[in-house]
DNA sequence: CTGAGAACGATAATCATTTTCAAATTAGAG
DNA sequence: CTCTAATTTGAAAATGATTATCGTTCTCAG
């Protein structure tokens, strides 16, 4: 067998999952872990979260003050993407075709073949773009 | 007075500058500017990089391997945006307009205002896609 | 039940970035 | 030009998130 089955792994696992649309650090998730009284080490957990990443079941986001992980469900890819808005931290899935002409732009012309898992793009949600007027 | 205008400052912003549509690490400035004879400390580097970042003559990009910096012209952005191979790690400058039908529908649908300079799209570039079959 | 291989956790190592602080630099006043 | 106070610098130490190490523990096919 190429891969045990451990409970840290799907400690792990659930517990991102259980966030859903929001976004947790490791050392966050680590702590929500042992508060449950498991028994995990913040190695395990980022080797989990890489491994899940891996395997789409999570997307990372980087930030100024570290890594973000966040629970991404299988089926809503494709024509998914994520908006973070630079004002609250919060990631919005939007679930729209709008994208598709783009990549496929950038495929014919550019010749670069987008990861929509991996692709986030940056701005102001509507709440935070009014409340900075 | 306020400010100082200092020879590390003049220096660090021509050296990004010049460099335009690439992106660099603070320490390949650094080692760029050393070696015009300049005598210049990380820190400063870092420091001014940070200035330059909040007066947005700087773009400052997230990467897994640390941040990269790109000098941003007021009047080129909008239709600038940049594209990062997850294979070979070379980040791609693109300046289209294939982007704004899509800003505009972001903004009239999903009331979400992007913000170009934080924006970056993963994928594979043409090299690596071809490698990995 | 057993053992080889996989995963674990504590801790050390890494490495980009930030902070510290004495010395050097700047610019306005005299 | 000279003096001085405030700012900036750079070398080195500190920080802190992430990764690697390695002996121990766990998993599961046989």
């Amino acid at each position: 067998m190429a891969t045990y089955i451990t409970k840290q792994q799907k400690a792990v696992l659930a517990c991102i999952e259980a966030h859903r649309d929001r976004c947790v650090s490791a050392a966050e998730l680590a702590d929500e872990l042992r508060s449950r009284g498991e028994r995990v080490g913040i190695a395990t957990v980022y080797r989990q979260l890489e491994k899940l990443e891996r395997h789409g079941h999570v997307h990372k986001v980087l930030t100024e003050e570290g890594a973000y992980y966040q629970y991404c469900a299988h089926d809503a890819l494709g024509n998914c993407f994520l908006l973070k808005c630079e004002g609250c931290g919060r990631i919005v899935h939007v679930d729209c075709g709008q994208l598709i002409p783009l990549y496929r732009h950038l495929e014919q012309e550019h010749h670069f073949f987008i990861n929509p898992r991996r692709t986030m793009l940056y701005g102001r949600c509507a709440v935070c773009r009014e409340a900075e007027k």
